[in-house]
DNA sequence: GCTGTAATTAGAATAATTCCAAATATAATT
DNA sequence: AATTATATTTGGAATTATTCTAATTACAGC
């Protein structure tokens, strides 16, 4: 697995910006969630990541996860009461979980949108972040 | 603490409903989250149903929780990695969460905004559920 | 190449939640 | 009102996801 020049760019440059070092294991699980972006949990992505480098230790992956995630390379993604998944996707977006086939989709969002739903705050209220999940049935498993 | 008629008659009316029986627990737990609306965790219920009912278990406190969010009485409010909250309030709102002073506070939602982020979901996708999570300074922690 | 600091590692610890099996309470039936 | 069947509660053990810890290893600057 290699990661592509633009992306190597993008992880060196926000890593140095944060006094952070560059690695091995920041590239490889970077380079992981960058070519399958199916929003895995740290589990799987620990799973994948040993398929290429076998001494990888899962607290390594929970440490690089949450490097990536304070240098807003990715971003965390939860369901309720389920293990935090992971999403190299930094467009404005939503998710969509999906019960039974288990799938997750991103949902873009407009920027209008969005402020749409910033004025609907009270005063004097300011949000840093908005999250958005939506739960249902997706394409595939309707009847 | 009493649970007022309209909301006794409400939760009976639930719990037959779903086949469940009314409990002294159930009744409690019920009581205590729409009398004081702060979203509290499963374990500061755990504390305040413990003043009134010594002997209540931990256990039965999760499993009244679960019986009233499975019957729609409560919804469960989850905010990431943080152990899950409960609220009585039903009518369609997101929720807001001060990371200085803790507070989560409710932000109501209109029809038409709920209506607008169905819109956006890809054609096939239907969604029982949004939730919406803000999170930022609240009126009280601004500089 | 040496040195100081940051990152990785394996395993232990923690926190929230669920599971389990026994005891108790409820609702239905006699 | 007593009996019976089933649901619920209880306390503790088990599980799951995640974080912590202390020792080892790797990296960046001199």
């Amino acid at each position: 697995m290699r990661l592509e020049p633009q992306y190597k760019e993008l992880l060196n440059s926000a890593l140095e910006l944060s006094g952070q070092r560059a690695t091995k294991q920041r590239e490889h699980i970077y380079a992981l969630l960058l070519q399958k972006r199916n929003h895995p949990t740290a589990e799987e992505v620990y799973v994948r990541a040993k398929e290429d480098m076998p001494t990888i230790s899962l607290a390594t992956v929970y440490n690089c996860l949450e490097t990536l995630a304070e240098t807003k390379l990715i971003r965390q993604v939860n369901f309720e009461r389920e293990p935090t998944r992971y999403c190299p996707n930094l467009t404005k977006h939503a998710h969509f979980y999906c019960r039974e086939s288990g799938e997750i989709v991103d949902v873009d969002l407009s920027d209008e949108l969005l402020d749409e739903l910033m004025k609907v705050l009270p005063a004097g209220f300011t949000a840093k972040h908005i999250e958005i999940s939506y739960d249902g049935a997706c394409n595939d498993c309707h009847d």
